[in-house]
DNA sequence: TCAAAAGTGTTGGGGGTACACCCATGC
DNA sequence: GCATGGGTGTACCCCCAACACTTTTGA
């Protein structure tokens, strides 16, 4: 593809751009060729041409931590346009030579300062084609969990982030609610069908911290006893044989403290179960 | 970005290509500017500065389809550089002005001249670095539901497309196995959750085609016994009160015939459910 | 006449669901 | 002492799972 149809294009998503009428002029040579762009923006043919080589990529993670008895995600501030001083979540742009699970995979790393390999996914793309102002940029969402505790400070305070509890998310930037949404619906399906507790509980928790945690993800409320049952039943629960001294936020103190078989644990996420209550 | 950027990053793109080495020269400052955006790459800066405005977009379409007896994918074989000759999944290039969904949506009426609004549905992105020889393009990929009456054929011969069953798919070129593999699971869980019958059978089925699809989606067998009675407590069949008389495929003549009850169906779809025999 | 699919009931067991009271801790 | 959460057992019922034979149709 040569250079002209690289131009074309950048003119065509100013077109389309709010920044149009203030930041851009057209001959009338421009125009029309930029008309006959969309033109082709609307049909298609297939198999098409040739690949279109002007599009950027993002990439945003939806951290999901457990605090011990809120479910939250982690909110950062923009320190640039074109949303400054909106909330929006940990985004970066991706260089076109990079990975997409690899890249926030790091980060991740650079959020927490360690790595995380079992636990960032894929979400899936996020394309609509006005979502950033400033042109053609798809965000290739993921998501994490891990528990509240892990993170670095001074980063953090930097870059104005924070936790939020799950069902007081506020507006923020770009279509960021959107992909917390998908998010949030994508976590309920996992909680069901796999264990997330290794991820996002303390070493040693309680039973009243581990029903919690599963109430806020499901939002749902379960039967104590019902709830206890089905765990044991389970063999995913190490029982410690010790109780709380109340030092952990969200445990009781005295309540007796469990922690996960990574065996049994990692066979149910491999073969997968239901989790019906 | 100016256009300097732009250039660079073509250049890293050809460098790790297969083709480097046949088809472009560097000068020891290109070398030189080179390494330094491979650096880059490397590492994280979070948040980033500025978009990276040079990838691609693709879109491949996983077209499932049910002719009555075995549950298929439609496979299309490329006239076109770089994989001339192989077979792949139905694709085309985007448009950096392209909606994504709607871009998938547009490549299935293309192929079955008809829209389908309710059963094309993101998986996800597939962006491994290499997988197109040509520089980065990132497949955002989509699947749908048919039956395998509705088509084109004119279209179809053109492009050496064809049906094969789920479990013959040959290798493909691109990364397409992988994204196959994807789809697979996808509709698994898809079928254990919501109802799918609509999408994939003609509006008249026989129970046996009706097994059958699920048999062959969810790769188990079913007692056929507690397969009826499952499904006829959900209220989700008409009996139509008629037999077949043959000239479906994979019905038995003397069958009794069956259709969709719309309403519980949608709601179903809505509410979700667990189907688990 | 033979092979292949359609159609049809019963039983047992496991697990989901509903439900109430006493104890320990912290304020 | 009062509020909050921890901890425990039983009974019912529904639904999943296992299981076999007769009838119809087409080759």
């Amino acid at each position: 593809m040569g250079m002209q149809g690289t131009l074309q294009f950048t003119t065509v998503v100013h077109m389309f751009s709010p920044l149009f009428c203030t930041s851009v002029c057209h001959t009338i040579a421009q125009v029309r060729r930029l008309f006959y762009f969309c033109q082709m923006g609307e049909m298609i043919h297939f198999p098409q041409e040739e690949p279109d080589h002007n599009v950027a990529l993002s990439t945003s993670l939806v951290v999901f931590g457990f605090d011990g008895v809120d479910l939250k995600i982690l909110l950062a501030k923009s320190s640039r346009p074109p949303f400054e001083g909106a909330l929006f979540l940990p985004s970066r742009y991706l260089k076109a030579s990079e990975e997409l699970l690899l890249s926030a995979k790091k980060m991740f790393f650079d959020l927490f300062g360690y790595e995380n390999p079992s636990t960032v996914e894929q979400l899936r793309a996020f394309g609509q084609v006005f979502r950033h102002p400033g042109g053609r940029v798809v965000n290739i969402a993921h998501y994490a969990l891990v528990h509240t505790s892990d993170f670095l400070t001074e980063q953090w305070e930097q870059h104005g982030m924070h936790w939020v509890a799950v069902n007081e998310v506020p507006d923020l930037a770009f279509d960021h609610n959107a992909i917390v949404g998908y998010a949030l619906e994508r976590l309920k399906r996992r909680v069901r069908r796999r264990p997330v507790g290794f991820d996002l509980l303390p070493k040693e928790f309680t039973l009243g911290q581990l029903q919690n945690l599963y109430e806020k993800a499901m939002d749902k409320t379960f039967d104590k006893r019902n709830f206890r049952k089905k765990l044991f039943k389970s063999k995913l629960l190490i029982d410690l044989d010790k109780k709380s001294d109340g030092s952990g936020y969200g445990q009781h103190k005295g309540s007796l403290l469990f922690s996960f078989n990574a065996e049994a644990y990692s066979m149910m996420k491999l073969k997968g179960y239901d989790f019906v209550l």
